[in-house]
DNA sequence: TTGAAAGCGCTAACAG
DNA sequence: CTGTTAGCGCTTTCAA
């Protein structure tokens, strides 16, 4: 099967008796051709179905028209919500979305950013797992946005996070509303940036609430981490568990069921991310909803209009759900 | 902030003491260069840090190495396994892959067709919502490969599918076996090509178990559907249901579980899909799994080796878990 | 084995 | 307002 030649603007230029250049600008900058020829062209191209070539664009503007975007895992419900909002943005602008899955590895992401960096016009890293310095290496080279992390005193990348300090007050006061005294938060990953920020939000919260609040971990943020993460709360006698993320949440959840332990009668379990899943799960899951949708387009938007460096903070939602409940 | 000039080819070149197309031989046809020269050219390219402009380059030789995966919608579960698969089989190959959300309109995935079909070397578009006739026409095109649908009479577009006759006779075996002598087939939209082959599947297989299949809906094959397709069920006085898919099934769960109906004392539930989050709803969902990794995967691998223009199957599990019992 | 040279399709000065 | 003319960075003949 051989497929068809693909129509030039060359053709087109012949086929409509002007110039490649006239061309050329009655597709991009329709304003500064005469209104006939315009339409002529136009009509011309629609009929011999001409698609501009993006790479011969690229060539001589420079510019791709396309972003790229890195995420830990692709299969993480948590970032289809970035992955849709940035490929809506992008659409919308006109622009072509690259993906890439960094696999949780910093190495992977480095190598994904030398490789797609050249064949972009910009970069989003949702939750980068390199370190700072990687980060100021790739800032330095291309366009990039950042989704909830920041680079401290690297200027000029801009970046979006979900607003954790407000976050995290929820949470505290929802619990101690329901006459909770302390909590216990399951952690994840050391090296994780909103881990950390969740943490360090807590933490403040419940000081300026009079609840105490113990750090566990670090647990695996998955499903499989639940069984060692929930058996260590209990073990502190914890009345009120904030979890990591849903994940490592639904975990524990299903380690309590089976421990005959009851949600919320017994304990209260939070979460974040309101993943999918958390309102279908037993009990349906009392969490902190982040905007990732919002994020993922808002990453985009700052690649799209440069020198606004700004960091952008995107709300938090508590979603009270069936996990928590008055302290026993 | 600006961002450094690239290094091309020529500054290697130069740096390197030799002509430009030394170098493109050195990187590209690493045999036919001189292996002392060869070296050298690779030794500096390495130090400048050169990294070829991929739109030069498929300004000169017409190949992107990029390809596109369509999905009706990015953030649907389901489709997170086969854009991993296609994202993983894209990068062990050195290809890019660029993603596309075709919000589960016929008329946007012609459109991405059309515009990001001339950026790359090949489109998957998987659970295609377009007629044959836009199909046809793609395929006409560009490269083509299809997830979970066919393009009967059209010669040379390869095809992945899950193997749904064996997938739907496991189901019909296990309701069987549980002692159901009739199951309903609660339908999702018409149009879509593996709810037509489900069904046909389910149908063929219940005859020939002398079972009486019933197919009602269709319905909305969300969360959403649950409640009117749970209802028709329960009107049928079905004694097993079949899901469309594990979102209608598990919106059915709950609409059952709001009705007072015990699954699987009262009635059994069947899915497809085995869906992030089948296996923590309430109660776990018997399901059938498709390997959809392996399917995105597969797809990528059929563009990549052109000729093949087979249809692959990729075999189908029945993952029994607590939604389904005896027949009360 | 290597270099010179001709484009790939498009955009962007620069004239006219 | 439009045509001419250079390239963008790379691959690929074609000679040497």
């Amino acid at each position: 099967m051989t497929l068809p030649k693909r129509v030039t603007i060359t053709d087109v230029a012949e086929a409509a008796g002007v110039a490649a250049s006239t061309v050329s600008r009655a597709l991009s900058t329709p304003g500064r051709v005469n209104a006939t020829t315009r339409d002529h062209i136009l009509e011309v191209a629609e009929r011999l179905g001409y698609v501009p070539n993006p790479s011969a664009r690229a060539m001589s503007s420079g510019r791709t028209h396309t972003f790229a975007l890195l995420v830990p895992d692709i299969t993480n419900p948590y970032f289809a919500g970035a992955i849709k909002g940035a490929e809506r943005a992008a659409a919308a602008a006109g622009k072509t979305l690259v993906l890439g899955d960094t696999q949780e590895s910093p190495s992977v992401e480095r190598e994904l950013v030398q490789r797609l960096g050249p064949a972009v016009d910009g970069l989003v890293i949702a939750a980068a797992r390199g370190t700072d310095e990687d980060l100021a290496a790739a800032a330095g080279r291309h366009r990039l946005a950042l989704v909830n992390r920041t680079l401290p005193g690297v200027a000029g990348v801009p970046s979006v996070v979900a607003d954790y300090d407000a976050g995290t007050r929820q949470i505290v006061d929802h619990l101690v509303s329901l006459g909770h005294e302390s909590l216990v938060f399951l952690a994840g990953p050391h090296e994780s940036w909103s881990g950390a920020r969740r943490w360090a939000g807590l933490l403040a919260a419940a000081e300026s609430s009079g609840v105490a609040a113990r750090r566990l971990g670090p647990y695996q943020p998955t499903l499989q981490g639940g069984p060692a993460a929930a058996d260590a709360a209990l073990a502190a006698r914890a009345t009120a568990i904030v979890c990591h993320n849903d994940m490592l949440a639904i975990g524990v959840l299903r380690r309590l069921a089976g421990r005959g332990v009851r949600v919320p009668d017994d304990v209260s379990v939070v979460g974040f991310d309101d993943m999918f899943g958390a309102d279908f799960c037993q009990p349906a899951l009392t969490t902190l909803a982040e905007r990732t949708e919002d994020a993922g387009a808002c990453a985009i938007d700052l690649l799209l209009r440069p020198g606004s460096a700004a960091t952008v903070v995107v709300p938090t939602q508590l979603k009270v759900r069936d996990s928590t409940g008055p302290c026993r």
